[in-house]
RNA sequence: GGUGGGAUUCCCGAGUGGCCAAAGGGGUCUGGCUGUAAACCAGAUGGCUCAGCCUUCGAAGGUUCGAAUCCUUCUCCCACCA
């Protein structure tokens, strides 16, 4: 029964790499297995990277597995190599904070209750005490530095740089692997593809160590039918954090998904069976225009990270402002839910508002104010969804919606309140 | 250690004294077509108090009426030689 999972996994495209599948399956028809996955606070929040991790070791929980749940308070301060160079060393309290946000963060995705309730972890418990001495001897010995040379990571820095420290990362996820697995029996690790040499190091030094074979699955890097990355927005990453990204903002990107990325999508970040993704594909196929798999995605991911509550009103909002009918119909109450789910500003009411290429700047809708001029020339700026034709011009009393609104709009999608009062 | 080549706007890459806020491509944005898709076509793409001014061509100085372009020093990369 708890195997099936691996079938689920596979069929959603969740495995771009593994160890001995079979060997695992054989375990996992057993029981439920102890299995782990980390998470580095390189950041305030977490990121859609991080989200079909979480989902995954979801996944597998609910397939009656225990997770280990890693934060990685001492990985966090080390930085792990990235192909683009040496990382700037965080502060120490910075990493903290990050700490915490990202434990915070990753509770709500799993049960602490029942026969496989999930367990948090933070790798400094082991590591703040670990002398150099003892990490040299135990840990150090088992690294054949011409095989960590090997690694592309490592590879691609050896020109650039890379300091010992960012060197030395991998021995630390490695070493996670192997306390994991002796204190608590973990024998699954569970990750993105770009973690993998990190990942099987581990695999490799509880074996060195203790003869043992663990596991480990690779989800794959998420990627556009066009190949390019996924995951960033205008405003950069997808972030998990409401104070950074707003739920409004994170369900409008799900929505706006390609039609031919949006049953990989499902697929990786939904809990939909594959009966329900089949009829949405289906759908997607006849009536593109209804965006029935659109919907869905995005209305279960918000529902996920943030909750009934604010995906309602992402989807009101959207619906307000995107459904075509006339603004001046909705009542205030109306409005104020769906512009406030915005990004929004306000002004104090006086004889005078600020001309358009103000408000335009400083609801962020445009980078600066040349933007501004440059996209209202350009026909693309609009104020209570009629086109606007002077940058300069200072909206009257008259346009304000009920409530003191006034409806911001660069190109299609992106939209602002202002709140005259 | 020596010699030669290089560092340009978000990225790649042209530019070798004024016509340079700087070709071209990519990316991005806007418009058109649509479905708040994709593809395609067109335009835009440093900032501002916008017929003008300010900041930008690895860093700091200098020459000149005028420098991304010339000179000096420094930093980093690449190639060849030792």
């Amino acid at each position: 029964m708890s195997q099936q999972v691996l079938d689920d996994l596979e069929w959603r495209g969740l495995i771009a790499h593994s160890t001995d599948v079979d060997a695992l399956r054989a375990e996992m028809s057993e029981g439920p297995i102890r299995f782990y996955v980390g998470f580095d606070p390189t950041a305030p929040s977490l990121h859609m990277g991080n989200l079909m991790q979480l989902v995954t070791a979801r996944r597998l929980q609910d397939a009656g597995h225990v997770p280990f749940v890693l934060v990685g308070g001492a990985t966090g301060m080390i930085g792990d190599p990235k192909e683009s160079g040496e990382r700037t060393l965080n502060s120490v309290d910075l990493v903290k904070e990050w700490v915490e946000k990202v434990r915070h963060q990753v509770e709500p995705f799993f049960s602490f209750e029942g026969d496989n309730a999930a367990t948090m972890v933070n790798n400094y418990d082991w590591t703040a005490s670990l002398s150099t001495i003892d990490f040299l001897r135990d840990i150090g010995k088992h690294f054949p530095v011409n095989k960590m040379l090997a690694r592309d990571v490592v590879r691609t820095r050896l020109e650039a740089g890379i300091s010992y420290t960012e060197f030395s990362y991998v021995l630390l996820q490695s070493l996670d692997y192997l306390n994991l697995f002796r204190d608590f029996g973990v024998r699954l690790q569970t990750g993105g593809s770009d973690q993998w040499g990190n990942i099987t190091s581990g695999v490799e030094l509880v074996r060195r160590v203790t003869g043992e074979r663990v596991h480990a699955l690779a989800t794959p890097l998420v990627t556009k039918s066009d190949g390019t990355k996924y995951g960033k927005t205008e405003a950069g990453a997808l972030w998990l954090d409401r104070e950074m990204m707003s739920p409004y903002a994170f369900h409008q990107f799900w929505l706006n998904a390609d039609d031919h990325d949006v049953v990989p999508l499902l697929k990786y970040f939904t809990f939909r069976d594959r009966d329900e993704i089949d009829d949405l594909a289906q759908q997607t196929h006849e009536m593109p225009s209804r965006r029935a798999a659109h919907k869905v995605l995005a209305d279960d991911v918000t529902r996920l990270v943030h909750g009934d509550h604010e995906t309602r009103r992402a989807k009101d909002a959207a619906s307000a402002l995107f459904g075509g009918g006339d603004l001046r119909a909705l009542d205030a109450a109306t409005l104020d839910a769906a512009l406030d789910a915005t990004t929004h500003l306000e002004v104090p009411a006086s004889a005078e508002l600020p001309t358009y290429a103000d408000l335009l700047t400083e609801t962020a809708l445009v980078a600066s104010k040349g933007a501004a001029r440059r996209t209202v020339a350009e026909g693309g700026a609009y104020v209570n969804n009629e086109r606007i034709d002077d940058a300069e011009a200072r909206p009257s009393t008259e346009r304000l919606l009920a409530g003191g609104w006034l409806l911001l709009r660069r190109g299609k999608r992106h939209v602002a309140g202002v709140r005259v009062g």
